[in-house]
DNA sequence: ATTCCATTTTAACAAATGTTAATGGAATCA
DNA sequence: TGATTCCATTAACATTTGTTAAAATGGAAT
């Protein structure tokens, strides 16, 4: 409990640093939870009001597509905190489902208390903020990868990004997640062999 | 002036409907722009500390890929809101640039005024935050059409998002932002006359 | 009307990716 | 152990998309 404690810690200070006052406010409201592999922990359905720290393990968000198929949207690990409840609750005809990829433990906090502490205090809504900017980076990022990139081009980033993810969860993910059949992932794997 | 001071307060209001006193703590900083077609008026380097309304005509946020071309990110027309300025400052080799497409009508506000309204008014905040929200959802919608459909349905969900922008915009700034290329579109475009 | 210029379309071929189906291996479980 | 299941790989073929180049279109300026 106090590794975690100190965990948590770590993934605040690490994005932005902030008085070690400020940090207690956060790390008095958060708690920890262990999940299995395969665990659904936010759904569409569900009512969910809280955010999440990646302790460690591998999650990914995602989404239905019309066929009924689960596409990737991103990937967490180790550090990661998760896209936050207010970029989760997207009206609309599908919003973002998350689960566990491997055995996983997260830092989890009530999303309404910790905008409260936005609200008070400077330092805290700086982080949120700065929460939010990274979240929003790395869609744009995605964005012009997917954009502008090739699919093989795109493995090769996706490899800069997360070195160890091809080795820890189902190719079917990382090939949603890269915009192609895992057929076609086997075949640029092949390829990158060379 | 009147009148597009009345749109402005049209734009806020259909976004999400806030006392009148509020809006008038918004419509006050707010002042108004006009900008010829083809003009680039965000750029990195260029220090920009402002959030726009987009009282008439089109234009797009891009990025410029490693060959130097303009990759489209997004469209922006009528009543529209810009990505916040918070959004377009991420740090990073690559951040946003904005350009007209048509001639164009903006509000324009200073985004340190309206980011101390929003610490100051619960309504203002809720407003800033559905607009960073609405970004988000934008954002997390495209990223599913560019995962799982083909260019040809990316096309047919374009149409229903921009109806007019086809007769409007230069091709090659669709084809971009549908990622593929110009030739491409206009395959498609002939497919789906039949 | 004519020329000029940029944009869009078309054609022909190349490359990348998808689809379907078969194969093989590794983990799991009875 | 053997059977089963899941996943990754491979193959063969179809489809989509890209590339290059040429032709057609349409608007702007003279």
């Amino acid at each position: 409990m106090l590794d975690s404690s100190l965990m948590v810690e770590n993934i605040i200070s690490s994005l932005l640093p902030i008085s070690s006052k400020s940090l207690k406010c956060i790390t008095d409201i958060v708690e920890y939870v262990e999940l299995d592999r395969e665990e659904v922990f936010i759904t569409e359905k569900l009512h969910n009001n809280q955010e999440y720290f990646v302790i460690n393990g591998v999650c990914k968000s995602y989404l239905l597509n019309p066929d009924g198929e689960e596409i990737t949207i991103s990937f967490f690990t180790n550090g990661n905190i998760l896209s936050p409840h207010t970029t989760r609750t997207i009206s609309g005809k599908s919003s973002l489902n998350f689960k566990t990829l491997t055995d996983v433990k997260l830092g989890v906090m009530d999303a309404s208390k910790f905008e409260n502490l936005m609200v008070e205090n400077l330092e805290i809504r700086e982080f949120g903020n700065t929460v939010l900017r990274n979240e929003l980076k790395l869609k744009v990022e995605k964005e012009i990868n997917m954009a502008s990139l090739s699919a093989k081009d795109r493995l090769i980033r996706f490899r800069e990004q997360f070195p160890s993810l091809e080795n820890e969860v189902p190719h079917t993910d990382i090939a949603t997640y890269l915009g192609i059949t895992n057929i076609s992932l086997s075949r640029l794997r092949r390829d990158l062999m060379k």
